[in-house]
DNA sequence: TCGCCATTTCGCTAATTAACGAAATTACTC
DNA sequence: GAGTAATTTCGTTAATTAGCGAAATGGCGA
């Protein structure tokens, strides 16, 4: 629960899930083969507006809440929606909260 | 929604939350009279464990994202849950997160 | 009015979080 | 195997948040 709480309580961190909720509309780039593997550090990097680094770390505390999943293909990590465990956290809020 | 998670992205907020759910049950001393009115900053931060002022910094927070609502009597204020804007809350996560 | 009590505000210090660039790591490509 | 590109880790600095005690405020009651 706090974990998950701090994890949204980012500006960054709310904008890459919401980003993320519609990859095809907010990642042109990224189009075909990869879609539903999700999108690559680099381009979401690249749309915030923050060093590699960074957001790898936001990224990474995604991760951590149960929201995001990623895939290592390569080079390239691609991260997604963690959907069910997104929507299982919302449940959980509204019954706990 | 960023206010309101980093609202939710502490411990000591978290359990005032919980606390107030069930404020005979958490807060025997503050019996009777006030029951609807909620419970009195002193107790909360008794129970907390934490100075006066820091509690009041917490309720502050709380308020201001639409968890609390107070009620100023006298020399003493008093807190409750906003369950409906909790829930409003609660219910607009589901949807958008 | 005076003094007291609960609460809030102020000024400050400590802890946590966010950010960067540089260096290290991982995994293709040649 | 060497070179290259993407990502992560490391070390550091800045910004935000949490905490306290002391002082100020608001309101009761003698």
């Amino acid at each position: 629960m706090l974990g998950e709480c701090k994890a949204l309580a980012n500006e960054t961190r709310l904008r890459v899930l919401e980003w993320l909720k519609d990859p095809e509309r907010h990642f042109p780039e990224s189009a075909g083969e990869a879609a539903e593997l999700g999108v690559c550090v680099g381009l979401i990097q690249q749309k915030a507006g923050t060093s590699a680094s960074t957001m790898s770390a936001h990224l990474a505390v995604l991760q951590r809440a149960g929201f995001l999943l990623a895939t290592r293909r390569g080079q390239w990590t691609y991260y997604r929606r963690d959907d069910d465990r997104i929507r299982a956290f919302a449940e959980r809020l509204h019954r706990d909260l």
